[in-house]
RNA sequence: GGCAACGUGGCCGAGUGGCUAGGCGAGGGACUGCAAAUCCCUUUUACGGCGGUUCGAAUCCGCCCGUUGCCU
């Protein structure tokens, strides 16, 4: 859909997500092979697996992104479902100390040992605010918020202030009826695996994918690593997988829903009716608002 | 017609006399440098029917209904 808007209206495209990033992983993100022939595409294909990533880097690399594209008169085209990313890029995120891997491994060594609870437990004296708002069992929050008072000496939570967006856009959201994309999804990790999925699993397994922070996170990978090594049958990994897929389609639409933006009924409209709901809506705003021209223009 | 096994919440499935399994599915939510990650909440008194035993029955007894399998 984000393929043929770019080509409709002159855009190219940024994805956001945090899988596409990574080069050889191909198959499993779905990345869209075709369209980046076509359309120019930023944010893919950008890091080996085994190289870190994460939400502030996506930020300074999408703001640079746009303001390439604003510079050659086109549109930026914002794609993808890592809400964080997008999240980061719309809002920005806080200038906190950056992540500290080896304070970390500490953090979670003594999580291990004592609990999450005792960490939390740490956390409610330094940080109250922040500790009361998060799980008692949500380690990987709780060594964050401790991470960036130790290396801060300030409480997480003094960061947090919400912005309003940094700049103007348009969000839309995709939809459809749950039964359908319930039924899209089994459909596409069958044909996945029929894409050779494990063959470019068993390359990635060779470049030492399993020790990697955080590519191996991606769903249909790491479900079919047990199948790969002969713990787990085929079908049992292909269900796991379905599942968290269903799962995190659930967590995006949430998410969306919750941003207020534009829902779009692609099963209805289809990819073209799609496009022309978009345009059609950008046409009525920037009649009624100004400022929203500036957008389209770029 | 005879014999046997079984009938548990939307589904699967433990539970053989008292102390509300669990899983799946479904829904809602959190989220500020790993996010396709991490985590939280909800799914109100489920035990085929009727009767009996008992202080107390999903659990024991009887009958009935239903399902499945085998036999005729």
């Amino acid at each position: 859909m984000c393929c043929l808007l770019a080509k409709r209206i002159g855009g190219e495209i940024i994805s956001a997500d945090s899988m596409c990033v990574y080069r050889y992983m191909d198959v499993g993100t779905a990345k869209p092979l075709e369209c980046m022939e076509e359309v120019r595409h930023h944010l893919v294909n950008l890091v080996e697996p085994g190289e870190v990533f994460d939400a502030k880097v996506f930020e300074e690399l999408a703001l640079r992104a746009i303001e390439e594209i604003k510079g050659r008169r086109k549109v930026p085209i914002v794609c993808g479902g890592t809400y964080l990313y997008l999240q980061a890029l719309l809002y920005g995120i806080e200038e906190t100390p950056p992540p500290d891997w080896s304070l970390r491994k500490r953090l979670y060594a003594l999580a291990e040992k004592k609990g999450s609870t005792y960490l939390h437990q740490k956390l409610k004296v330094v940080d109250p605010q922040y500790a009361q708002k998060i799980s008692s069992k949500d380690t990987r929050r709780i060594v964050r918020a401790l991470e960036v008072f130790i290396n801060s000496g300030r409480p997480f939570s003094s960061f947090h202030h919400w912005n309003s967006p940094r700049f103007e856009f348009v969000g839309f959201y995709l939809s459809w009826s749950w039964e359908e994309l319930s039924k899209r999804i089994e459909e596409r990790a069958r044909r996945m695996l029929q894409s050779n999925l494990l063959e470019e699993l068993e390359r990635l397994m060779q470049m030492g994918f399993e020790n990697f922070l955080t590519s191996p996170q991606a769903i249909g990978y790491k479900e079919f690593i047990p199948c790969i090594k002969g713990e787990k049958p085929l079908q049992e990994c292909l269900t796991e997988m379905v599942k968290n897929t269903k799962e995190y389609a659930k967590r995006q639409i949430r998410w969306f829903r919750k941003q207020g933006w534009h829902k779009i009924d692609i099963e209805k409209l289809g990819v073209k009716g799609a496009v022309e709901e978009i345009l059609d809506y950008i046409d009525a705003l920037s009649n009624i608002f100004s400022p929203c021209l500036k957008i389209i223009e770029g």
